[in-house]
DNA sequence: AACTATTTATAAGA
DNA sequence: TTCTTATAAATAGTT
């Protein structure tokens, strides 16, 4: 049953809607981009305020490029006063490296089965389990690294922070 | 027909792909708006550089938005002090979830292959499938979620860090 | 959350 | 580009 495209009354069945479009939508953004080498920026605030947001490079420079492209002379007033556009593209990079490590398991197991022996199935399970092992691996390491260099961020910048702080408290500037 | 989703190397195909994806994304993003009261902002350049959007309300509107929210650093000091042990401890509660989620795989795996059909083997690997995306997408939200949580960190205290600075330049204080 | 019946999107070919 | 059609993917309704 096609559904009627307009506001879903019911508040339940809205939000359940709303998780299961939310993600589709988002998948066909990510697969825009990579398909077609396109620069795409999506925005969701739900009706509750929740953001979600997917950008196939840097949120920044996207809105910016839109800015600049609709001639619209706005504000934008925002400048991240510390490289972050460098941690956002950074991130969007791990995406595609995910992606691809995912494919790569979809491929191993979308082979035919029909025609292979129990013994050349084991085999296949165990080509599964080291790739999935290989993608978690290579994941865990990405985020990690984007983790200790963000948490490093935060570290240097508060720590600046208290101690200028610090020397105000103490009068010393 | 299911197609790898990595860049289309044929210029023409990438085209057409373009074209026929980008409606369908928009098609969505508007399904969405409409259906769950969303706030839906969606900015696509094509690989030569022309702008497609799409916004639910006003695209400015949504900018300005999605900008106060993901970097909500103007009023004073309402962010939280730095404690990176609070950040430790989520992030080796996540690492228990994984290795949940993983042992569950693993048994999943684990029973003994030779007596099933192989239909049955069929089922196996689509549970484990399951299993996998389930694992990833978890895993995807909660790393996404600390990491959003350290760039706010990290972009508060750097903006702060520069206001002061830019004070201490001016011979503010 | 998970499953299934349908609908919708889309790849390939014309 | 647009149309057609076979197939894949998304999702509405249900459990």
């Amino acid at each position: 049953m096609a559904r009627e495209i307009r506001r879903i009354e019911n508040a339940a069945a809205r939000q359940v809607t709303f998780s299961k479009r939310r993600r589709g939508l988002f998948k066909k953004a990510e697969e825009l981009a990579v398909l077609c080498d396109a620069d795409v920026a999506l925005i969701v605030f739900s009706a509750t305020g929740k953001l979600s947001q997917f950008a196939s490079s840097s949120m920044n420079d996207i809105i910016d490029k839109y800015s600049t492209h609709s001639k619209n002379l706005g504000k934008s007033n925002q400048q991240p006063p510390i490289d972050l556009n460098v941690e956002q593209s950074k991130y969007s990079g791990l995406n595609e490296q995910l992606a691809e490590a995912s494919r790569g398991l979809r491929q191993m197991r979308g082979e035919e089965l029909e025609g292979l022996s129990v013994d050349e199935l084991h085999q296949m399970e165990r080509k599964l389990e080291a790739g999935l092992h290989r993608v978690l691996s290579t994941k865990d390491q990405l985020f990690m690294e984007q983790i200790n260099e963000l948490q490093q961020k935060a570290e240097f910048y508060g720590f600046k922070f208290e101690q200028i702080l610090e020397c105000w408290d103490s009068n010393l500037i």
